[in-house]
RNA sequence: GCGGGCGUGGUGGAACGGUAGACACAAGCGACUUAAAAUCGCUAGGGCAUGGCCCGUGCGGGUUCGACUCCCGCCGCCCGCACCA
């Protein structure tokens, strides 16, 4: 026989595994259900090699759980609505479509050859009519239960490209594509009614027992719940209070001055008859919205003129002014400020030459206040003195309860709990979407449209070349009837976000081509997903929205109330990285270079073709500029898909980044063709000659059952694999029989099999055994044999190991305790005296005290 | 600023509070070979006075018979959030 050919063999167990149908999901007989979903890709043109290492891992899960007895879904689709697929089309003139699909049929290539166990039957892609038609149903669904509204929204306006951009393509201000600075503009907008729910999405966290604790607390933190108490300010004119809203009203009597949102109503009235407030209003419009703007830019303000009364210092007015820094969609649009404890109200009083004053005071003494520099937030060792609830820890969270009562109490104010969550905007003014099943009608206004008119299908004949919403400028898409008045009406052009795609996708896996967004039936019995396995950079849109949907799908009947929380377990998977190759031109400037470019030795590294040493970067994300990208395809054209697989779950815990090295994949291939190797040597065994060690050689078989069995079930991959490494060394050397040395073979190779299924299915063949290894059950570790008879303890003495002694397992304390008295380094450490404890855990270890 | 996580050989990493460094990469030595590659075998945390002893999981303390693991305080790195009142 040649040697490991894994180009011959994959080929060959993926037609017998799609001839058997093995993948097929079914619900044959009374086998528990299981799904695994791996967050499905968006069709960018080719699979990366972090989808590779997402899949597998799903895969390993897949192929174990079917392995144990399940009937398991694992389904494949494609995120495949989106802006890149416009831009390539503006770019090369073809149509989103066309390359959208284009991409999924070469995607679907490179991924089959990766023998994943997908029922590819199932696939859908978003920008299919049958499923976004089914998406626009829901959309209904929800609008008819009061779970979608209309609203007027500040959005990011790109001026050049007439679209809205979401805050991840402003850059500096501007569009990212157009580069024209970005406007704040006001449109009417659809939103879903995410904040209902702020309560229970953050309640429910505490139930998801088998999600990362630190998604749940960046979705925790993302929802941002806060206690704060509103208080009016009566103003000095006579106009109705202005309402603020404070999380720290035990600093009030610090309080100078307040500031109101240039979008407040009360600025928005001033503005009308004020050219300068009109001025600054439409300044701060212009204004970059993102984070790291936001942070640099400066703390601007004007002054309206007028004042209020402060609350609970009689006689004190305090000037009402305009700051760009205040949030209306945060509170009430208007804060207090108190600078004496706030940093970013002392960079404001500062500026514009407002009071400073103390809202605490040593007790016993009202003159002296706390130092100059702002009260800390931390406890300090002075007991400063509250106002209003007479207590010493001012800044305790005791402390602003205390005052928050003590404002409702007299009657100057309502505690209020306060959401940083808001409601999800979902309108978008793009082209490659799914539609907004609404029309507008000049009699009726906004009229949902008739569920059996859906889908509303996207148009083909569009003009992408120039900027701006096709569907807006086509001749005849617009045009409809109103399905309530049956006059002449027009189309909604907005389309949804693409994350309403990927928030329900999960449910409709389970029937996929059902009439209805789900199937009752079908969604009853798959759903919940069991597993599910993705990137930590979903780890709050993405799986907050899904949450959402889920439970806006329960309401509307799409969803039973069992799935309200859609993923039982979810496993964040880390990034395959690659060191990046760089070297300097004249200016310095940094230029890349491929991986195959450079050769890399133990002095360094240098370029092939011209010696230069090179710099290297290691463990970076992969990056087409950087050129440090591994393309899955090449990997399997050289090594095989068995190799890729084992690699990428090799060395790294699955949850940590795992850097591909040449080296690293190379000899995870040379241990594939040893296992291949190994089998077609057992193979060819003396049938009939005696063996030594069989005992032994069972022993570590089962005990590597058990090591990777559990290693599997606790996402240790890595781990699994190196006892994986351990149990193929020892079965190399092995001079036991045919018999032992064959089920151990075999063994080895169902253990393998979730990792490289090609290869197992091989050796299965290989030694005769029936079927397929798909379809054989999992191997039990049988427990007695995981007890051995005699033990090795080691000696600690002091609680260092000296020694080390080997006894029966069920050896009497009393003698393991003369046993190691005896031992010739404790013998010598204790030089004839007595310890002065010992110490014996049996089983376990000895520790002589000395 | 707020919140969270991580620091172990040349490298990736392993280790229910119980033999620190499993397994692998890179390295060295040896076998095979005319030779090289491939393959196989062996060595390998550091140090020293090397049949033995000392030190060692970022640093400093603590709990414990025993700490990579638990607690407290530092230092460094990484991630998330943030004009959120």
């Amino acid at each position: 026989m040649a040697g490991y050919d894994p180009t011959t063999i994959e080929p060959k167990w993926q037609s017998a595994w799609e001839a058997a149908g093995s993948f097929r999901a079914t619900r044959e007989g009374d086998k528990p259900k299981y799904y695994v979903l791996e967050m499905f890709p968006y069709p960018s043109g080719r699979i990366h090699i972090g989808h590779v290492r997402n899949y597998t891992m799903g895969d390993v899960i897949a192929r174990y759980k079917r392995a144990t007895g399940h009937n398991v879904l694992h389904p494949m689709g494609f995120d495949a609505f989106g802006m890149p697929a416009e831009n390539a089309a503006m770019a090369s003139g073809g149509h989103p479509k066309t390359w959208t699909y284009d991409n999924i049929d070469t995607m679907v290539a490179q991924m089959k050859p990766l023998g994943f166990s997908l029922d590819w039957s199932r696939m859908f892609a978003t920008c299919d009519p049958e499923y976004y038609g089914q998406q626009q149903a829901l959309f209904l669904d929800f609008l008819e239960a009061g779970l979608v509204y209309r609203r007027n929204a500040v959005v990011n306006w790109d001026p050049v490209d007439m679209t809205v951009l979401a805050n991840e393509q402003v850059i500096d201000g501007k569009g990212w594509r157009s580069g024209a600075e970005v406007e704040r503009r006001e449109l009417t907008q659809w939103f879903f009614k995410i904040t209902d729910f702020s309560e229970e999405l953050l309640e429910a966290i505490d139930g998801l027992d088998d999600w990362p604790a630190k998604v749940k607390l960046m979705q925790a933190n993302w929802i941002g719940k806060s206690r704060g108490i509103e208080i009016p300010f009566e103003r000095t004119d006579g106009g109705d209070p202005i309402v603020c809203y404070s999380t720290r009203p035990d600093t009030m009597r610090g309080a100078t001055f307040l500031a109101l949102s240039p979008e407040h109503p009360v600025a928005r009235a001033l503005a009308e008859d004020n050219a300068d407030l009109a001025d600054f209003i439409a300044e701060t419009r212009k204004m970059d919205t993102t984070e790291a703007a936001m942070e640099k830019a400066e703390k601007k303000g004007i002054d309206t003129g007028f004042t209020v009364r402060h609350p609970v210092i009689p006689g004190a007015e305090m000037p009402v002014w305009i700051g760009n820094f205040v949030l209306m969609e945060y509170g009430t649009g208007a804060i207090y400020g108190c600078p004496a404890h706030d940093q970013r109200d002392l960079d404001f009083a500062r500026k514009y030459g407002l009071e400073v004053r103390h809202a605490f005071h040593m007790p016993g003494d009202e003159t002296v206040v706390t130092d100059t520099a702002l009260v800390p937030d931390k406890s300090e060792t002075v007991a400063y003195v509250d106002h209003f609830a007479g207590i010493g820890e001012v800044t305790s969270q005791a402390g602003i309860d205390a005052s928050i009562d003590w404002f409702e109490a007299e009657g100057l104010g309502e505690g209020q709990v306060k959401y940083r969550l808001r409601d999800w905007g979902l309108s978008r003014q793009r082209y490659w979407g799914c539609p907004i099943p609404v029309v507008h009608c000049e009699t009726c206004g906004v009229v949902p449209e008739k569920k059996e008119n859906l889908p509303i299908e996207l148009p083909e004949d569009i003009d992408i070349s120039i900027p701006g919403n096709p569907l807006d400028r086509h001749p005849t898409w617009r045009n409809c009837i109103c399905p309530k008045c049956g006059g002449p009406a027009l189309r909604e052009t907005d389309t949804m976000d693409t994350f309403v795609d990927s928030s329900w996708y999960f449910a409709r896996f389970t029937a996929p081509h059902a009439e209805t967004p789900t199937d009752p039936g079908e969604a009853a019995y798959w759903m919940n997903v069991d597993q599910y396995i993705g990137g930590i950079e979903h780890a709050i849109l993405h799986l907050l929205y899904s949450r959402f949907f889920a439970r806006a799908m329960h309401i509307t009947g799409h969803l039973p109330e069992t799935a309200i929380e859609p993923f039982d377990a979810l496993f964040t998977q880390g990034m395959v990285t690659h060191a990046i190759y760089v070297t300097r031109d004249e200016q310095d400037r940094p230029v890349y270079h491929f991986p195959e470019d450079v050769e890399v030795h133990e002095s360094g590294a240098r370029l092939g073709a011209t010696g230069e040493e090179v710099e290297i970067i290691p463990s970076a994300k992969m990056s087409k500029s950087k050129k440090n990208v591994v393309d899955p395809v090449n990997i399997i054209t050289r090594y095989g898909a068995d190799t890729a697989r084992w690699f990428v779950l090799s060395d790294s815990p699955p949850e940590r980044d795992v850097e591909w090295t040449a080296a690293g994949a190379e000899a995870a291939y040379k241990h594939l063709g040893r296992v291949w190797m190994l089998c077609d040597r057992i193979g060819g065994m003396d049938r009939a000659a005696p063996g030594e060690g069989d005992d032994e050689l069972l022993r570590a078989m089962h005990k590597t059952i058990f090591d990777v069995t559990g290693g599997i079930e606790s996402f240790g991959f890595n781990a699994a694999i190196a006892k994986l490494y351990a149990f193929t060394n020892t079965l190399s050397k092995s001079k036991a029989s045919y018999g032992a040395q064959r089920q151990a073979i075999l063994t080895l190779a169902q253990l393998m099999s979730p990792m490289t299924p090609h290869l197992a299915e091989d050796i299965w063949a290989h030694q005769g055994s029936e079927g397929l290894i798909v379809d054989a059950p999992w191997p039990v570790a049988d427990e007695s044999l995981l007890i051995e008879d005699s033990v090795t303890l080691p000696i600690q003495i002091n609680g260092k190991r000296r020694s080390e002694i080997t006894v029966a397992r069920d050896l009497p304390k009393e003698e393991v305790e003369k046993l190691a008295l005896a031992d010739d380094s404790v013998a010598r450490a204790l030089d004839g005296a007595a310890p002065k404890k010992l110490i014996v855990v049996p089983g376990r270890i000895v520790n002589v005290v000395i």
